[in-house]
DNA sequence: TGTCGATATATCGAATCGATATGAGTCCCC
DNA sequence: GGGGACTCATATCGATTCGATATATCGACA
């Protein structure tokens, strides 16, 4: 899960782990964010396979050129940091240690994209959030797959409720955890319905021609 | 988490591993279901903490006095079931292993419950599934924490969509996981919403006075 | 008879968590 | 110009949890 993340995250952008930490936070939702603890050694992972390195690179954060706005500390900072960064091995400012992506780790990107069954309840939100790397079949075909699984429980939640007719012993907070989680379920549902309609919507015509995830498209500029 | 949730259990009946965790699943739905690889090792810690205990009597489910339903085998089976749970310690039919909660677990439960602060979401849950335990005025407070929480969170994310106005870079998959969090959010605070109202209507008069857990109340039955 | 699927327990290695330590940079006020 | 509070940033530790897997029993059905 995490791998996957990190990876497509970094994808983009060579980032540190406290932004990663943050972005991927956005991603999911505070909620389910992750802690320090599972991303430092993750990382450490990555960096032993090869997917990832330390890149001595500028991290790609808030003003990446913004020459003076006073203060000469600022500037003594970054001398600081820059002599410190010859000596310890690729740490940029504030201790900062900034990764990039691999060629490995585009290809072990992709392969992980590709691979049809999503166990996780997280790794499912984080395909979503890089699943425009994705071919458009192979995108629809897993909304379609999560929408139906997604159907498959609530379906045995229903059947379970008529079931229970002997126990009895419910709460009212029982039933309200039932029904909280029902309305999750449902609307979890309903969200996907609006993806796959949203990707119905995009594809129109050009069906199932097979396009095997074109990578980088031309990528027009804001202004030339 | 985990030890909140099989005491809490355990206080109403004496149950084996395989059911606590199908009853854990519908409490808090299958997502958010725990595993085997969890629930084991904490059996065994709370047996070796002496808050639980393995008891040989019948475990509560299904028919517990449906005497004759045909075939002799099952009659069979429960000969030797109650062999075998001579011979290995504490066995039940089919291998099972009840436990029982101990009056060391029932201390131990009600200090869980009490405890005010709630880092986890999941038990959070648990809490909910729970609180009838608790007093009414804890209960509320223990929804109002909650709900305080969830308001702040939902308050962050809107304020750092607004600040958001540089990078750029949020592709329709992106904007739709931020919605889902957000409806998921706003779902949670009007669910707590609710039990926080549900709180207030069943109180009515009787204030703050103090009422500390009156465990079982007198509980009439549905006929006579 | 045998074999399939549900019930039931257990264990292993790996991933993740939560707490905590450490330290550099920034801000602000005295 | 120094000091304290706060954020940013990395790292590690022990404990918990996960996911996969092994094993065995039971009931049903052909």
């Amino acid at each position: 899960m995490l791998e996957l993340a990190v990876l497509g995250l970094l994808e983009d952008n060579d980032l540190h782990g406290y932004e990663l930490r943050k972005r991927l936070g956005e991603l999911l939702g505070q909620r389910l964010s992750i802690s320090f603890g599972s991303l430092y050694p993750a990382l450490g992972r990555l960096e032993a396979a090869g997917l990832v390195k330390a890149v001595t690179s500028r991290p790609a954060t808030r003003r990446p050129a913004a020459p003076m706005s006073g203060s000469l500390v600022g500037e003594l900072a970054a001398f600081r940091a820059q002599r410190r960064e010859a000596s310890a091995g690729g740490r940029g400012a504030r201790g900062k240690k900034v990764y990039g992506i691999t060629e490995g780790g585009r290809q072990r990107l992709r392969e992980m994209l590709a691979d049809p069954d999503v166990s996780d309840d997280r790794e499912f939100l984080v395909r979503v959030a890089f699943c425009h790397h994705l071919a458009p079949a192979d995108r629809l075909a897993l909304f379609q797959r999560r929408r139906d699984e997604l159907a498959t429980r609530a379906e045995a939640r229903k059947s379970r409720a008529a079931g229970s007719g002997a126990d009895g012993r419910v709460t009212t907070y029982l039933r309200s955890l039932r029904e909280r989680d029902t309305a999750a379920l449902e609307a979890d549902i309903a969200w996907l319905d609006r993806l796959i309609a949203g990707e119905r919507d995009g594809t129109e015509t050009s069906d199932d021609t097979e396009i095997p995830t074109p990578a980088v498209a031309p990528k027009r500029r804001n202004r030339s």
